[in-house]
DNA sequence: TAAGTATGTTGTCACTGTCAACAAAATTAA
DNA sequence: TTAATTTTGTTGACAGTGACAACATACTTA
C-alpha cells in the first residue's frame, strides 16, 4: 500500500511511529518533534495531525505498542520457563530486563515522564497491568504451592517489579558504571536470584 | 539582599530555582520554560540567561542539588541506624525511598530522562557515586563482617540501588496503585527487608 | 570618582505545536 | 457510471519558546 509519488502517503501513521522511534533512539523525547518528524519523512508540516490529534498522543500510542510487547515477552517467559516457582520468577525477571534493554526506546518511552502519563491516558494504565499481572499470578500459584512466604502478594509484587524497572532503568540510563548489555543480564540474574531467595518461605 | 523595585533584583539566581521546582512540582518538566518562570517572578525574558546559559543547565542545577541532599540524608541514615549490618542496609534503603517520596520534583528531575543527563554532566554523575557509595560502603562492610554474602559488592550494590530505585521510581509516578505515601514507606520497608534476607550470607 | 564587571532589558531569529481553510483522492451511494 | 461523502494531505497563520546580540543600569573596586 506505500504509493509513491501520489497525494495520499498510503501508510503514513505506521511510517510516523517508525520515524519518531528513529529519532527518540538516536537523540531523545524532549527534542522529538512532529515538524521535524513531518520533514523527514517528506510530508507537510501538519500531515501527522490527521493521524495524532497532538503530540502527546503518539507518544502515548508508542508507549501503549511498548507495554503490548512487554506482556507478551513476560507472558512467554512465563510459558517457557522451568515447572518451578523460584525458577519462573527469577526467569520472568530476567526477561523483564531483557526486553528493556533489547527495547530501550520503547521502555523510555513507557516511563517518561510527562509525556505518556498513565494516570491521565486510562489505555496506558491498563496495558501496563496487564503485563504487571503476569508477575502477580506468578507471585500467586508460587504462594499458593507454598514455595514463596506469605506476604500479602501484592505487595510482593510490587517489590518484584520494583526491582527489575529499577535494573532496567538505570541501566538505560547508563547509570550503572556497567560495560555492555551482557553484564547487565548478568546483574539482572543476580538481581532475580538474590530477590527470590529473599521471597521464599 | 532582596531588593524590591530596583533594577537588580538580588537573588534572582535561587528565586529561578524555587520558581522552577514549584512549577514542575505542579505541572511537569516537559512544560518547563524559562520564559515563564521569568514572567512569573516580573522580570524580562533574558534575564535567566545571566544565571544560566541554557535551560539543561537550570535542570543540571536542580539534580545536583537534589543529589548533595540525597547523600546528606542516606549518610544520615546510616549514621542513625543501628550496629546491625543488616538493619543498616534496610535503614538506608527505606531512608532512600522516603527520600525520593517526600522529595518527589527533586528525585524526578535527578532521573529526567533528556534534561539532566549524567553521561553528558560529569558533576551529576559525581554527585549521583557519592550518594551511592553510602550504599556500597555498606555492603562491603557487611561482607567483611561476614553477615552478607561473597558475591561481588559493586553487583549487590548495583542490586539494591535499583530496588530502591525502582520503589521510588514507581511510587511517584503513581503506578503501584498504592493510596498514599505512608504505605509505600511500607512497601519500602517489605522490599528492603526481602533483600537484606536474599542479600544474607 | 572613574573604570570595569555583573546583572537586567529590548529586539530579533528560527523553530515549535496547533488551529482553520482548502485540495485531492479514496470510498460509498445513487 | 457518476455524484456525494469521508479520509487524508497542504497551505497559511498565530502565539509561545530557547537563544543570541546589542544595549542599559547598577554594583564593585582601584
Amino acid at each position: 500500500m506505500s504509493a509513491k509519488e501520489s497525494y495520499h502517503h498510503g501508510d503514513l501513521r505506521q511510517t510516523i511511529i517508525e520515524e519518531a522511534l528513529t529519532w527518540i533512539e538516536k537523540e531523545n523525547i524532549v527534542s522529538l518533534s512532529l515538524r521535524k518528524i513531518a520533514r523527514q519523512i517528506g510530508v507537510s508540516h501538519n500531515a501527522p495531525y490527521r493521524h495524532f490529534p497532538d503530540k502527546e498522543s503518539l507518544v502515548v500510542t508508542i508507549a501503549q505498542i511498548g507495554f503490548a510487547k512487554l506482556h507478551q515477552t513476560l507472558q512467554q517467559a512465563f510459558t517457557d520457563s522451568p515447572d518451578d516457582w523460584q525458577k519462573k520468577l527469577e526467569t520472568i525477571g530476567v526477561a523483564y530486563v531483557e526486553y528493556a534493554v533489547n527495547n530501550q526506546t520503547y521502555y523510555r518511552v513507557m516511563f517518561s515522564d510527562g509525556y505518556a502519563d498513565c494516570q491521565k491516558h486510562p489505555q496506558l494504565k491498563q496495558a501496563s497491568k496487564k503485563a504487571f499481572d503476569v508477575l502477580l499470578n506468578t507471585i500467586e500459584a508460587g504462594q499458593e504451592a507454598r514455595v514463596f512466604n506469605s506476604e500479602d502478594s501484592m505487595q510482593l509484587a510490587r517489590v518484584c517489579w520494583s526491582l527489575v524497572h529499577g535494573v532496567s532503568m538505570l541501566a538505560i540510563d547508563n547509570q550503572l558504571m556497567i560495560p555492555d548489555s551482557d553484564a547487565v543480564l548478568e546483574l539482572a540474574q543476580i538481581a532475580t536470584t538474590t530477590m527470590s531467595k529473599g521471597v521464599a518461605k
